[in-house]
DNA sequence: CGGGTAGAGAACTTGACGTTTCTTATGGCA
DNA sequence: TGCCATAAGAAACGTCAAGTTCTCTACCCG
């Protein structure tokens, strides 16, 4: 159930449907979904045309234009539904590999296909401003408020002083992660994240 | 001098130009400059077209195009030209209070054209990942490198434990004025910069 | 002053978006 | 079970701007 399309796939990951079943509602929906993914994976962000999703999800373009205003509004549904559960709260003892443990999760999220489709949702920003309203409560509020978690708890150790506990330093990580995604090419090394809890968060937050 | 064209404009910025003399060379570069920044600031980057710029400055899309490979590389370049100097180091004797020079000055900067022609070119950077570089060195590290003069100015006064000066924390302003611009709408709010100098840079500086 | 270079301007090609139209399958309801 | 409104598939269409190519002509240099 991992791919969509059987056989017959054509340059662009079109399928051969001549034949298939005709399906609707959530059915649908989910094709279309798996085939943004697939496409998002195999050409990135700005490759992906919505009549080759069309086409890999066996749908009409009609049926992606009835659900989805565009293709940013399509990337964003489809990419929210597969991003894990900010629930894995790391909690290792220490802020600093607690904090080490978020960034890297986060990493790589950024570094996959999910990196692709914020690098091009942000970058569609500049038509639809309200993409970023979006993508702030999707992609970014979720990580500070994970981050947030994490200096909390490493207050209630005695290791963080709770004048620290402020959205702007629970922010410094996603906010410095982010920026280094955006203005370096993937993948994010290691290192920089290193650097920014060593060099600048501990320093900040330690009682 | 500070316009281009003269009258008989069309809907679009077009000048009436069955008569005008024939430029070559740095005048129609020149000019071509000129009406780049003009359509910017009129339509903003994302509505910025090739043959309006072109129209503008009484030129052909071929005059354009035989300069510049693109419409990124265009605006670039013409931004470029126009941002002061980073030679405009603030020296007021106090660390904190240069820090918000600087953010102040970038901020400025960022609430404007260039602002609107670097939000379109970080966009751009999806199609052509080279201009990451291009933009890096344009106009991301001499903001960094003015930062950590005035680090290095702090140092030497005593405000500034000398191991922060490195990169990673020079960029700090920089990054983080960047960031809160990428993913807000503008202007950017003078209480964000303050934000950042207080609760970030200042902490993490001191002797 | 004459010829090569470069610019103006318009036509053209291409590619994708988003829409529309027509036909047909599906699923709910009588 | 059979009807029918709804939604799906497919293809064609209109639009728009990118980027290229063509022709004609103005400018500059020798």
């Amino acid at each position: 159930m991992t791919t969509v399309s059987e056989a017959g796939k054509t340059a662009h990951g079109a399928a051969d449907h001549r034949k298939g079943p005709r399906r609707r509602g959530d059915a649908l929906h989910t094709a279309i979904f798996e085939a943004t993914l697939t496409e998002l994976t195999a050409v990135g962000y700005a490759e992906l045309k919505m009549e080759h999703v069309a086409n890999r999800a066996r749908a009409s373009k009609g049926s992606l234009y009835r659900r989805w205003a565009s293709r940013a509004e399509l990337v964003a549904d489809a990419v929210h539904h597969t991003i894990p559960s900010c629930a894995e709260r790391p909690d290792t003892g220490s802020v600093r590999e607690d904090l080490l443990s978020c960034l890297r999760g986060f990493a790589t999220l950024l570094n996959g296909p999910s990196g692709e489709a914020i690098r091009g949702l942000m970058a569609d920003t500049i038509r639809n401003p309200d993409l970023m309203d979006v993508v702030r409560a999707r992609f970014i509020d979720p990580g500070v408020n994970l981050f947030l978690d994490v200096l909390r708890r490493g207050a209630a150790r005695g290791e963080v002083r709770t004048t620290a506990l402020t959205p702007r330093i629970a922010s410094l990580g996603p906010d410095l992660l982010r920026e280094y995604f955006l203005v370096h090419r993937p993948p994010i090394p290691d290192r920089a994240l290193v650097e920014m809890v060593d060099e600048v968060i501990i320093p900040l937050i330690r009682a």
